[in-house]
DNA sequence: ATGATGTCCTGGGCGC
DNA sequence: TGCGCCCAGGACATCA
């Protein structure tokens, strides 16, 4: 579900209204999530402030002022909802509900259960396997073009499967993979090795040009996705590739654009303007 | 080590 | 209306 636009803008609307709540009743459901929750789930947090809320790659990182932190990934079908009064009426697969000083709650809602919530000591988040193996952050100044040509370097894969990849860089997932493709013009099919010195420039630039617009938008909401006051983030009105199969391709006004698979994933381009030579 | 494939889940949409 | 099938914003494990 949610790629990095639409964390950030969660972060950012849970941190208007999160801070210094604290944290009175944590309920869990009997289902577990991706990963177990951790040892004393409910108790451990209790009586704890919120001090700050922040992102990290596609994770939700709510710091208290214990000295752990909540951490949180929506996986493909997870919401975060924030609710400015008591939290009564359950709905279908909420699966963790933090209620709060002021009355405030938080819900995480997943169906399919890909996500988590843990709870982690602060100095061990770097050296938790959930973060250790990241990648750079695309809004880095260090995602440049030496660190780019270091990480593709000896690799054969695509540069869309590249992109996806959380170990060279963070926060990019199917959706906005097409898209910062189709603004770079570049083939997803294209293998990271035969990428010349201008298309790597290129692409840092799309990355940080199409993260930057959608996080502006509020994030896209196709099905599952809604920013925590149940606002709708609007940047799917703005995709040039992802949806619009056999649509006209609005950069080249030439090509189509086509539909179909790589690594199991679908994808979109045009194939006027994103040819692999 | 790397890249391809399978897997965890539920729900929505489609064709029949 | 109902069933079976395929698809979905992610991340891992496993295998050659």
């Amino acid at each position: 579900m949610p790629e990095l636009p639409e964390v950030e803008t969660i972060v950012r609307g849970l941190k208007k209204v999160l801070i210094y709540s604290k944290i009175i009743h944590i309920y869990k459901s009997k289902y577990n999530l991706r990963i177990s929750y951790t040892k004393n789930f409910e108790t451990e947090l209790l009586d704890s402030k919120i001090i700050n809320v922040y992102r990290l790659a596609k994770y939700i990182i709510i710091e208290t002022d214990f000295g752990k932190s909540i951490i949180i990934h929506l996986g493909m079908s997870g919401r975060l909802l924030f609710q400015n009064s008591i939290y009564k009426k359950h709905q279908k697969h909420d699966h963790v509900v933090f209620h709060l000083s002021d009355n405030k709650s938080i819900i995480y809602n997943d169906p399919r259960r890909f996500g988590l919530v843990q709870f982690i000591k602060n100095s061990d988040i770097f050296q938790n396997k959930l973060f250790k193996d990241l990648g750079i952050e695309p809004f880095s100044k260090d995602l440049n073009y030496k660190y780019f040509a270091s990480k593709i370097k000896n690799k054969n894969a695509s540069i869309k499967q590249f992109l996806m990849n959380n170990q060279n860089i963070v926060g990019i997932g199917n959706i906005y993979a097409n898209e910062i493709l189709h603004l770079a013009k570049i083939s997803p099919f294209k293998s990271v090795k035969y990428l010349n010195t201008h298309e790597i420039k290129i692409l840092i630039e799309s990355i940080k040009i199409i993260l930057n617009n959608a996080i502006i938008a509020g994030g896209s909401s196709l099905k599952d996705y809604i920013a925590p006051n149940g606002m709708l983030g609007n940047f799917q009105s703005y995709f040039k590739v992802y949806n619009r199969e056999n649509k006209d391709c609005f950069n080249c006004k030439k090509g189509r654009i086509i539909k179909t698979t790589l690594c199991q994933r679908s994808t979109y381009y045009c194939i006027y303007c994103q040819k692999i030579n």
